[in-house]
DNA sequence: TATTGTTATACTCTATAACTATA
DNA sequence: TATAGTTATAGAGTATAACAATA
């Protein structure tokens, strides 16, 4: 129940009260998302990919061969979007599909030599910026917070 | 750099590799949105109110008259967006706004009583389900999670 | 001239349902 | 009948720029 002031970045000395909202997790993890999103991905690429597609694309070369509605599970992307957001990198050629014979309705997905190179290209600096420095955390903050992320994200609910 | 395989939920025992994508802040924090916003919201008066809309009616509610544009701010909405959204509430009778004498090009917000009457319902609901648990979180979790996430989206950067 | 908010456009993503082609 | 994916539609949210009214 901490009553949590955001003062004005400039030099307005408004004051906006906030109550308990920072208390709410799920207020809070899309006030972190925005703050992160901006810092982190400002320069990443950001006319070639989206994060979303970035994270497809890494997942890909990961498990090469994914089927897709596989793929779109894992990163809880809906299929009808996973269908238009894959089709998007097809066409600018990155990803290769590929239907196997012994299931006709499934579709099997692979990175093209560009859509690898780019994942290698892009690899470094995505993990580089995701240490928690340019989010101002310590390594030990940045660890702590990433295990109580992958509870929620990955725990097996009762 | 741990290597972190996601286990199918349903009968399949395909395995699907994320390499260290569960060590980026970044995906995580979308990842564990996702999940929280599923599990915290499936039934938070989800025909009436969007989360984005009641942080906005909360806001206004603690601070009855503040400007649209700090609002905006504050919540990271976009101010196009604002609008929009904004409109959607005084169209349901939720919002108020107001053109003050002393500055004519800004617009003042204020709950109606029906907005009031709506945010109290839900605040203790919205809080309530908030405080981890419902997450699979202890409560030492929630606090050090909530401290985390604060730190990052409130902190002032250099 | 600068600021507050609005309108308009385009795109990403969600949510849903109807549809196809296979199994 | 059920499953894998597609198409279509509607809405939410982002990004951007042009605009009107006011300061």
């Amino acid at each position: 129940m901490t009553e949590t002031t955001v003062k004005d970045h400039d030099e307005e000395q408004d004051e906006v009260q906030l109550g308990s909202l920072p208390d709410s997790i799920g207020f809070m993890l899309r006030m972190a998302q925005i703050t992160a999103f901006q810092r982190l991905f400002e320069s990443f690429e950001s006319d070639t990919l989206k994060p979303g597609e970035f994270s497809t694309l890494w997942v890909i070369s990961i498990n090469p061969g994914i089927k897709q509605g596989l793929l779109a599970k894992t990163l809880q992307i809906k299929p009808a979007h996973m269908t238009k957001l894959l089709h998007r990198m097809v066409q600018a050629g990155y990803v290769r599909r590929e239907v196997p014979a012994d299931d006709r309705r499934s579709v099997l997905l692979f990175l093209t030599p560009d859509g690898r190179e780019l994942v290698d290209r892009q690899r470094e600096i995505f993990v580089d910026r995701n240490d928690g420095q340019g989010l101002g955390l310590t390594k030990a903050e940045t660890a702590q917070l990433l295990r109580l992320l992958q509870k929620i994200a990955f725990q097996r609910m009762p």
